[in-house]
Order: C-alpha cells, then structure tokens, then sequence
RNA sequence: ACUCAGCUAAGCU
C-alpha cells in the first residue's frame, strides 16, 4: 500500500496499476484501503470514471466500500465538474448505509461552490453542523474560499462572523482566504485591515498572507507598496518564496518595470530560491509585451539550459509576443514544437493563433485553425 | 492493530 501510495503521490499511476495486479498474482489480495489508494490517484489525475470502475470492483468482491472510496469519488466528480454524477453519488452512498463524515461535507461544501450552488452548499452546511455538532475550521474555510471565488465577498465575511458566533477559531488560511479574496475584488484596504486584525489576535500572518497582498498591491498599481512589503515579511522572519518572489516580477513587469523585474530575479536566484516555469513565463511575457522579442528567446534559452521545462503558458506567451511583433509564421512554427514536445496546447493558444492570423490578414489560414479547433 | 481522502497565494489570449 504504502509503494502503490507513492507512486499514486508521484502521479505514476500505471505504475500503481500495475503493482495493484502484481499483488493479486502473489497471493496478497488488495484491500478496500489499496483500492482508496488507487481511486484517490486516479480521481486527481482527472481520470474520474476509471476510479468509478474501481468502486464497482470492490462491490463486485463482495466488499464494502468506505466512507473514503465515495469521499474520493464525489471530489473527483466535483473536480471534473460532473456535479449530478457527484450528487448522484452521494445519495448511492447513503442508501448503501455509508455515513458520511467531515471530509465528506467538505467535498460536498466545496464542489457545490465551485459550480455556483451557494444555496445547496448552505443547506449542506446546516446538514453538517446537525451530524457532527459543530464544524471544523476547515469547512468554513471552504465555504469562505467558494464564496470568494465566486465573487461573493460579503457573504463570504458573514461567514467568517458566523464562524466566530459558532465558537470557532478562524486559522491562518480562514484570513488567508478572506484577504485574497478581498485583493481579488480589488479591496485592498480592507484586506490590510484583517491583516491587521489577524496580527493583533496573534495569528501569526505567513507567507501566503504576503504574497496574497502583494498580488493584491501589484494589481491595484501599487507596486510600490507590494515592494516594501517584501521588505517587511523578510524583516519580520517571514521568508518570501518562489510564488512571493513571481509575484512580485510580475507586478513590476506588467508596470513595464523591467529591469527592476530582472534583479529581482537574479537576487532570487542568488539567496537560493529557484526561480520556475512561472517565474520565467512571467518575465518572457514582460520582454514579449515590450516588444524586445529576441531577448526573450535567449532566456527561453537559458531557462532551458537551467533544466526548466516551459508549459503551455510559456508557449503561449511566446506565441502572443511573436503574432503582436507580426511574425506569425514563427508562432505557427512554436505551435509545431509543442506538439513535438507533448505539450498540449489549449484554448488560449489557437485564440492567439486565430487572432493573429486574421490580424495578418490570413482569414483562410485562421479559419481552418479554426476548423481544426473544432474538430479537437 | 497498521496502511487511504479534505481548506488559502503567482504567469499566457
């Protein structure tokens, strides 16, 4: 279990599948938990209905699945967004007299707010308050995040009033949610004040807490402000990550501060953190986006040379930046690359494409794109 | 008995 665990962790799940069948063959059967193990992995790699076909197997050996075979399911369902079949799901489980718990709510709580069900995610919160008493932190960190991402800010507040009425102690991730939440919705001011809040209660503000506000900062043109935070976490012990650092690059960058985004990559690099495919995405779109195309290709370069492989945002950044500098041959031949290299190319790249073959005036060439889009 | 599942931050059109 333990192996099959790790390779799950290592997303090598043929690799699990196949010990899972090994097991078998040497006379050590799996056990509902090495099944768990198997749906969990392949529900987080997307592949929700091979998960289901394990939940059917374990049926079919006359075994009962747990609490953690439907949990893992729901949450894959949600994930995928196939919320009747997550629903579905659910009410199976309760009719087989599997109890739900906390995780189970959790799933519920938050896949529903994913799909925009703030009602039924409520009542699923009353449900879950009446089974266990009282809820976890966790839950309600859950509910508030839903919220937040559904722009739903001062319901997610409420919540956090709720939360407190409730006797429940918010964490650091309940503030951590709420102050993304509120830089999201461009309140950056209030978000500093439930930093305020948080530190005067002594919950300690972590990295996150910085970098949410940062981000917050650069997007509401206050970069400057975001600097010296950086400043102020280090000064407090706080140590700024690759994330906090991106961030950063990224808000100097989108302010055409280039060349304060390049030291602060190379300072990065030089106190040990690594920057990733992140950290050079963002700076290959600032060169890109001031047209200076060509240094952007030699960082491609050494970001290569660095063992970082680009992703799909790299390619697309680059793609963009080669249509808008009028060099869409070469973007097409990026397109190439990609599918040489594996790396799947997304909606975002034949928007790009498409757009800059009818900018160039190459309606026939973007339309037929478009016809291969379609047929994807 | 042991082994499995749940919350927050950065990039492209």
């Amino acid at each position: 279990n333990s192996v099959i665990h790790g390779l799950c962790r290592s997303y090598r799940i043929p690799d699990a599948l196949d010990l899972l069948k090994e097991m078998s063959f040497r006379g050590c059967p799996p056990a509902v938990v090495t099944y768990n193990i198997i749906i969990d992995g392949l529900c987080k790699t997307g592949a929700v209905d091979e998960a289901y076909q394990f939940l059917l197997e374990i049926i079919s050996k006359d075994c009962n699945p747990t609490v953690v075979s439907y949990t893992c399911l729901i949450d894959g369902f949600f994930k995928a967004g196939r919320v009747d079949d997550a629903k579905k799901l659910f009410e199976e489980m309760v009719k087989h007299g599997c109890a739900p718990n906390m995780f189970t709510f959790n799933a519920l709580i938050g896949g529903l707010l994913k799909a925009g069900k703030v009602e039924e995610a409520h009542k699923v919160m009353e449900d879950a308050g009446k089974n266990d008493g009282s809820l976890h932190a966790m839950t309600y960190n859950i509910c508030i995040d839903g919220l937040c991402k559904l722009s739903k800010v001062d319901e997610a507040c409420k919540v956090l009033e709720k939360m407190e009425c409730a006797g429940c102690i918010p964490t650091v991730v309940t503030y951590n949610t709420l102050i993304d939440g509120l830089c999201k919705a461009k309140r950056v001011d209030e978000a500093k004040q439930i930093f305020q809040q948080m530190s005067n209660i002594g919950c300690h503000p972590d990295v996150i807490t910085y970098t949410s506000l940062i981000d917050g900062l650069n997007k509401s043109s206050r970069v400057n402000e975001a600097r010296e935070l950086v400043d102020e976490m280090r000064s407090l012990g706080c140590h700024p990550n690759v994330v906090t650092y991106s961030t950063l690059i990224d808000g100097l960058s989108k302010a055409s501060r280039i060349s304060e985004a390049q030291q602060l990559a190379e300072e990065m690099d030089h106190r040990g953190c690594l920057p990733n495919v992140v950290t050079y995405s963002i700076l290959l779109d600032g060169l890109c986006k001031g047209s200076r195309i060509d240094e952007a290709f030699n960082l491609m370069q050494e970001m290569n040379r660095r063992g970082c492989i680009p992703d799909v945002v790299t390619y697309n950044t680059l793609v963009d930046g080669l249509c808008k500098a009028n060099k869409v041959n070469e973007a097409l031949q990026l397109l190439k690359e990609m599918l040489e290299k594996g790396c799947n190319p997304n909606a975002v790249t034949y928007t790009t494409l498409i757009r800059g073959l009818s900018k160039a005036g190459r309606l026939e060439e973007a339309q037929q794109l478009m016809g291969e889009v379609s047929r994807l």
